[in-house]
DNA sequence: TCCTTTTTGTTGTAAAAACAACAGACTTGT
DNA sequence: ACAAGTCTGTTGTTTTTACAACAAAAAGGA
């Protein structure tokens, strides 16, 4: 458990809290580990929380599979981010998605109530969390908010270049590895496999990018 | 001012607050009213914000206008509901989206600060509101999801039936009334408005629904 | 009321995407 | 090293969507 103390003092929601700090939290906020081998499902659609979970190894995908087996992927968890904290409101619907290991994973979960209930003696720092809480909430807000902006153009070609120029912005650098590959870039961006891997070599035709496997370069 | 005060008391963020409490929060808060005829813009892309906002009159559209004038609806915010709460945070980006008048309408501005800073004295109920922040953005959160999964759907079909199932399981009838007209709900959704009303009419004709303007049944 | 503007449905055509099928490159495990 | 399985790109066909243009219906204003 204590190993993990490095990985979450860089997450949001413990951002600024001292590393004794943490470990002593731990304890107060009942935190458990679970290992996830890559495929392993995290959570299924349909249930109710009542913990929030950060990622502290590995990486996650938050997907729905329909009727037809057409997978769609949400979101990815990346180390050090927080999931699951939507849906511990009191008047909150179960789950809508799955939650898939896409590697082998690590996940701690915290009780949801005692993060949000601030308690009162032992933990000094616990506003603070309280306040981290809103504050990596309102990030994960903004990026959903931001791939339904991907989604929002109308074709393939406009999708790639939406979803690659974020990444080469955040990654600040044009050139990029992303977490994916071809259909799970697909399934992530809501369109046909073939048809984009098709979209992909026509730009790298017109000299707009360069790439191979899941490495990117803007051009 | 004060006669908004119900209003309030029915939103997410004051549930289960009194309404003298109320009153006080709002000098507390630093409120203030804002009035915006249809199609006024009520923030622009790129502002930073300060202040998170409710809607106490009217209907909003965060949306995106294109460089070729395509324009996106991402999302609608109805009465009572809360906006911009996600981009207070000391590390957020600016605004990325336009907030736009669907028709007259009217806002409240809270300092943003204030709120979640809790106050010293005066205010007891400060913390439940800090609380109720929370749980207001999960649900945003949830609501962002949702539509996400909407427009996961590779058809205009598919986008039409997931987005109406959900109004009429969220308006609990088989009748129901959209809040846009068809130019908007194809920019909501994502694609073009002809290619949708023809969608539309041959759903009709196989007897999957009924419509005349902005009413609905699901068969 | 009449005129103007907006909204909606319809049609035909061009463009784009989905779908299916396959081959070659690359991985993985034995 | 070999075999099995996965990943990627390519092609041809079918289906769907976008686009453009227009007419009818409805709404709004003077």
């Amino acid at each position: 458990m204590k190993k993990y103390i490095p990985v979450l003092k860089k997450t949001k929601l413990f951002a600024g809290i001292a590393n004794d700090e943490i470990a002593s939290m731990l304890l107060c906020l009942d935190a458990q580990v679970h290992h996830y081998k890559k495929g392993e499902y995290v959570l299924r659609e349909g249930e109710h929380l009542s913990n929030i979970m950060i990622l502290v190894g590995g990486r996650l995908h938050i997907q729905k599979d329909d009727y037809w087996g057409n997978r769609s992927i949400l979101e990815q968890i990346s180390m050090g981010e927080m999931f699951g904290e939507a849906y511990i409101a009191p008047e909150s619907e179960p789950l809508l998605n799955d939650v898939v290991a896409a590697e082998d994973s690590v996940v701690m979960f915290f009780n949801a109530k005692q993060i949000i209930t601030t308690c009162s003696s032992a933990c000094r720092f616990h506003t603070m969390v309280v306040q981290n809480l809103f504050f990596s909430i309102s990030e994960k807000n903004r990026k959903v908010v931001r791939k339904l902006s991907h989604m929002s153009k109308r074709s393939i070609r406009e999708k790639l270049i939406s979803y690659l120029s974020e990444e080469a912005t955040r990654q600040n650098s044009s050139s990029f590895a992303i977490p994916f590959n071809r259909q799970q870039l697909a399934d992530f961006l809501f369109v046909d496999r073939s048809a984009m891997s098709n979209e992909l070599s026509k730009m790298r035709k017109e000299g707009l990018l360069e790439f191979e496997r899941n490495c990117f370069k803007l051009l």
